[in-house]
DNA sequence: TTACTATAATCGAATATTCAAATATACTTA
DNA sequence: TAAGTATATTTGAATATTCGATTATAGTAA
């Protein structure tokens, strides 16, 4: 089917639904909130949320489809990092939208529900992960 | 079936993703969008947007459970306009997603398709309504 | 009361989303 | 090379969402 942008001819529009649909379900957000500033690979978002890998990686797509994830493979890992658009108004929306989150303390406190991996490295977390 | 919130114990994360989800519908994005600082009516909706009563009706549905909206009746009429929570991160969160939302220029040129019922009555609006 | 109008709720069909399981790919190491 | 590991994609079933059409409700006006 065509693209909904070239059906309505408001691409402005989709552009953000496309963002809250990446973001209206629970282990998206938590996913997105637990990337923080830096760079996580998929296993240790496996670890700190206590799903599959099959899960977390087809969540890990759809936030890449909206824009909201960057993706770099270094070997065998994949890490996954926040990302930010280019054009003006986009950027600015998932900055502050990013930041008023993140002010939330009782949400950010309630997005990992396992720790353990905390100053580990990729393959120390990786076997830890092969147990979920 | 429960509600999410009581089978995950997570309620903050589940309050936002409502949020998005309502947001995630070009159709209620657009509605919501529309309703600016005042209040209006559904069948001035029904005209700015070119859709159905139904359709409107269903949608506004949608964005009062998420607590986007209230709803007013006043005779015939039901007014909808934007609601703000009472819990301080959630306001502070709708308040900053309003505010960048309405900041895109080309965003909200794209809300309403007819102009038509600028300055007019309800039930000025509502004979055009018919014809939709 | 009856007829009319604005809005809301319900129903069934079409479509979309989500999940776990299985399979595929890409990299590493022996 | 082959075997093992990390991640991605596909498949099919269950569930959720969306829509137009219909029916229901609440108010108005005769």
């Amino acid at each position: 089917m065509k693209d909904r942008t070239e059906r309505t001819g408001a691409p402005g529009l989709q552009t953000y639904t496309t963002i809250f649909k990446a973001l209206s379900d629970e282990t998206r957000l938590r996913i997105y909130l637990l990337l923080g500033k830096g760079e996580i690979c998929v296993c240790q978002i496996q670890v700190a949320l206590g799903m599959s890998q099959t899960k977390v990686s087809r969540h890990l797509t759809v936030l890449r489809h909206a824009g909201l994830v960057n993706a770099r493979r270094e070997g065998q890992w994949m890490y996954y990092s926040k990302a930010l658009p280019d054009n003006p108004p986009h950027r600015a929306f998932i900055r502050d939208l990013t930041r008023v989150l993140e002010a939330d303390e009782d949400l950010m406190a309630s997005v990992a529900t396992d720790d353990r991996c905390a100053g580990l490295q990729p393959d120390e977390i990786a076997r830890m992960a092969k147990n979920t």
